[in-house]
DNA sequence: TATGAATGAGTCTTCATTCAT
DNA sequence: GATGAATGAAGACTCATTCAT
């Protein structure tokens, strides 16, 4: 009683409802993705440690309660937010798995995951708290490892092509470049300013230089 | 180390008997770093996330009032902890530089970092923190890119000895092997059984390989 | 009770087809009947103070909205259930008043109370609320003076019989035996082991020696 | 921040040091005593569903988060609250154990018991609780089968005088007594009104005649 | 008639920090 | 020098209740 006097105090219009609640339209699932959308930029932001449920809610517009309405748990949350990212990236390579040449492929792997400044910094942030969290550890083994099959039959393409070296087993250097992935996705928020563009460049050359078949000794 | 002068200042006392073998037991440096020895156990078992300054205590078997009294606040413990991991992996680095066989020097690397369970999987905790605490960042950003340097002398000597590929500078090959390395040391806690001995032996071999010169036996 | 007048109201339709069997589906006592069906199971497993309407909606496989649409508040449903709970143990009463041998019917009256293995808790449960809900409170001291009534009917007859000592006025013996029956009501739920069939009946047996006259074979 | 105003505001004297924290006088076990003291009031006030540790913290002057200090959980208190209620009536069952006569003993008992008018209210409230919480479940097994031995004792002893009848084992006897003392302490709070002095003295006979020996018909 | 989205107060709990002793 | 009592804010979560649809 007390409280809602007070809350109506800070209602700016006059003329507005002043109770909120009842049933507004809308789908579920468009409301769960803006939470999901809004906890990404909390995460982002302020990290993994200090993203709290109250400062989602708030970034979505919504209260604390309207959080645990959406999903049960905190838990449940996170594991949404990660299936939901993968969901994407899944999306994204889609499109990318048809490019034949290893170099234009690494590039708009790299414009894709870069595309979107949160990204790569929330799979960081989440991959980073993973082994605390058993059911979030779980589900990172399972769709990472899709990830390294697609990565290796990419790579494996390549080695039949001849673009990539054939002394290295595909599945290692895939290995080797999705944790090289994961090394800079923890850097590139620490030191942004060390990654220029041309930085960037030249690492993604020394990278698909690294991989490529001898050629300039023997041939 | 904003602080530690400040202790200092206040705590050394020129009757203190020179005489005892080592420091004194009251040393403020000696439980200074026993704190700092189980804020490392706790960060390595609970994550950075779960680890409070109670916990830390507890498990030095100390009372709460002794952390705020060695350590003015949490930051400062933080980045106290940071600086002794990082001067510990100086230590250590020093001792393996000498080794010239490129080979030889990343199984050394590679025993010395996992030699401790809790080292690697606190330095990535604390990376992935970094981002977040702009003085734990600054700290990052100095100390790592000392070890850049390190990397990239070692890697230069080892394209002047003929056993790293040339093309690729070798600040371009530091930054992507330290890369590969921080990303599996992230990897490496969230699906250990993936990473068997034999496992890692192919990945440092195949590491080895991508940085050797192009060899003429190989096609 | 007190909005059970209010539903009435809104809800009986003159065009209502009186040739379907019992109720027509929708009616709202059937779903109040429903949920409060629900509501003793919740109570029974999970404890007055761990019951929530939710729990209780979901149960009866309502949704949340239904349980406030059909009980103005909790209160009323708590109320409607002690209502409905003894309303049902009236009509138990009612069957078992016409047995003249007590032992009978004390026999009877266990098999009837415990026949429902939620009943008693559910009794119990609400009993030990009642203090703390002034209208809850009322309901029972009115609904339980009359079983006391009830009670001391059944024992006055007894006594003119000769089968329940005379020198004991009735009501007090029936309020002891009830009492005793509150008593187990709470001691059962906590410790049902101790409780085994052979123990119930002795201890039966033992109240059943308690109120009968001292007869001449004893001593 | 804000908070801390607020109290200040409501501070009696301006010369009073602001802040509260740092460390007062006094013995531990004093102070648990004092919250475990606000518990039983605010239990025997509110009800045990009625019953946080904001209001425990409130009644005894100090924050919730002295509560959590000085118990490591709400169940830890709810425990320590029952063997310290037990440990209490232990103690004064001592006092009363060594009379003889065993109506007496009951009016002695019924005094004390009844002394407190906290006490009885409490105890019914936790026993009640206790089927939905498994430690205070065992609790009150454990402590409650202590006093049904020295119940069955005393009656044991009253039995060997003569003074209880002998037709009717003592333990059953204890179980049916003290079921329906539990009996009444569930009821006295529901209607305080029905339990006049002389409705309780006529109950207390009235049981005293129920277990005494049959004297007047055969004798 | 009935739903279910959303609220907002309240629950327990954890925690960094302060400070009298 | 060191302790540990106490704070107060924040955390996740639950819940009765409201109400647009």
């Amino acid at each position: 009683m007390l409280k809602r006097e007070t809350r109506q105090a800070s209602g700016s219009s006059g003329t507005e409802s002043a109770s909120r609640r009842g049933r507004p339209p809308g789908d579920p699932e468009v409301k769960r993705a803006e939470l999901l959308k809004a906890a990404t930029s909390v995460i982002a932001r302020e990290g993994f440690a200090n993203a709290s449920l109250r400062k989602v809610a708030q970034r979505a517009g919504y209260t604390t309660g309207a959080v645990t309405y959406y999903f049960a748990n905190k838990e449940e949350l996170i594991l949404a937010l990660v299936e939901s990212r993968f969901d994407r990236y899944d999306a994204m390579l889609e499109d990318i798995q048809a490019e034949t040449d290893i170099k234009a492929l690494l590039e708009r792997w790299l414009h894709m995951t870069t595309g979107d400044p949160e990204f790569l910094t929330v799979m960081s942030e989440l991959l980073a708290h993973g082994r605390h969290e058993p059911a979030l550890a779980s589900v990172w083994r399972r769709r990472y490892a899709r990830f390294r099959q697609v990565y290796t039959s990419i790579l494996e393409a390549g080695q039949a092509r001849g673009t990539v070296r054939k002394d290295i087993p595909a599945d290692l250097l895939a290995d080797q470049l999705s944790a090289m992935g994961d090394g800079w996705a923890l850097l590139f928020p620490l030191e942004p300013e060390r990654f220029t563009p041309s930085r960037i460049k030249d690492l993604v050359d020394a990278a698909i230089a690294l991989i490529a078949p001898a050629s300039g000794t023997r041939r």
